[in-house]
DNA sequence: GTCTATAACATGATAGAC
DNA sequence: GTCTATCATGTTATAGAC
């Protein structure tokens, strides 16, 4: 009898899971406003109403589908390290970023939940990366800016998908935007460390 | 008499500016789907048929009220010439874009017209500067990595208006991004242009 | 528990009175 | 020429049949 009850249970958790996924890929190419829940239960073969059912509207619907740890990781203080860490984050996003930021990504400028959300992540990464600016000053304003130049250059080439930056492979990208990175982050023009 | 119809015709023309103007400000603060023609037409203070009556459709509407000239200056090709005339561009976007400009920025990722105007004028900047960049090789690329970069700061700053980008001053900024720009567009790592 | 039917509302667009 | 009234559509959300 027990077995009976897990099954539905779990026939439920299966289908919860089936519906988030086809909302995550609906509001990862379409944003928010456009996306119905009509076409999110089409996709997962579901009624509408069983999607309301579970998830009372459709702004929780998007909420559940993009809610995604965002990796403090505040750690590694020195030079290189910085643009290192940085790209370390753009080739994750080169290569396939998950799908409910790509969600949040492409409503952020529509919907002001969704610039809620990814302010408050860039800020947390902004201020995680700021720790790890070598410059001694203005390290806040230099990790922002690394933040958005990595942001402008997902958006091209994820959201936008600008031919010149599609056509490049990821790791041409992050050797190029390395130096860049490297200038951002340090204060004298000198082009080591160790100083002359 | 004919005082009498160009008088008409003058009203006419500064009605339709005026809606224009008013479209201009609603697209760019909410975008093309969040914005109604009766919203746009309150805020001008007409009747909503009357929008429609001039401009045909939302979508016209749309396209009349954000259609910018791009600058194109394809022209200078020395080292430093490229990092400042990209940081031009960017100085006349953080002191206050366009609103027509804005209002492109704001749709381009939920709306696929707006995402081709936007590809396009980009796809013009990017070849543009790709003819100014001085390294030998990925010229076009260096040059869209460059323009993505200035459209990621100036989304953080503009649209998604991140505190730590508002609350610095627009030369602090550039003169923040001017070496990472620079060595974007230089191919080896020396420090100054003489060599040695 | 699941789905059909529908309510309640907002939008873009149209037709017709003044 | 200008605006009132309406249409047709599409949305979220709800109530009730199976």
């Amino acid at each position: 009898m027990t077995s009976l009850r897990q099954t539905r249970a779990d026939r439920r958790r299966v289908t919860e899971e089936r519906i988030l996924d086809k909302a995550r890929e609906e509001f990862a190419a379409k944003g928010f406003d456009r996306t119905t829940i009509r076409a999110v239960a089409g996709a997962a073969g579901v009624d509408p109403a069983l999607v309301m059912q579970y998830f009372g509207s459709k702004r929780e619907l998007f909420g559940r589908a993009v809610q995604t740890f965002t990796p403090p990781a505040p750690e590694a203080a020195d030079a290189d390290a910085f643009a290192d860490r940085m790209l370390a984050t753009l080739g994750l996003k080169l290569g396939g970023l998950p799908e409910g930021t790509l969600a949040v990504l492409r409503s952020m400028l529509t919907d002001p939940a969704a610039a809620d959300h990814v302010r408050t992540a860039l800020g947390g990464q902004i201020s995680g990366a700021g720790a790890a600016v070598p410059a001694p000053d203005d390290r806040e304003l230099r990790a922002a800016l690394a933040v958005t130049t990595l942001l402008g250059v997902t958006i091209g080439h994820q959201l936008l998908e600008l031919p010149a930056l599609c056509e490049a492979s990821p790791d041409r990208i992050a050797a190029l935007l390395r130096p860049a990175l490297n200038a951002l982050a340090e204060a004298a023009p000198g082009p080591d460390t160790t100083g002359a």
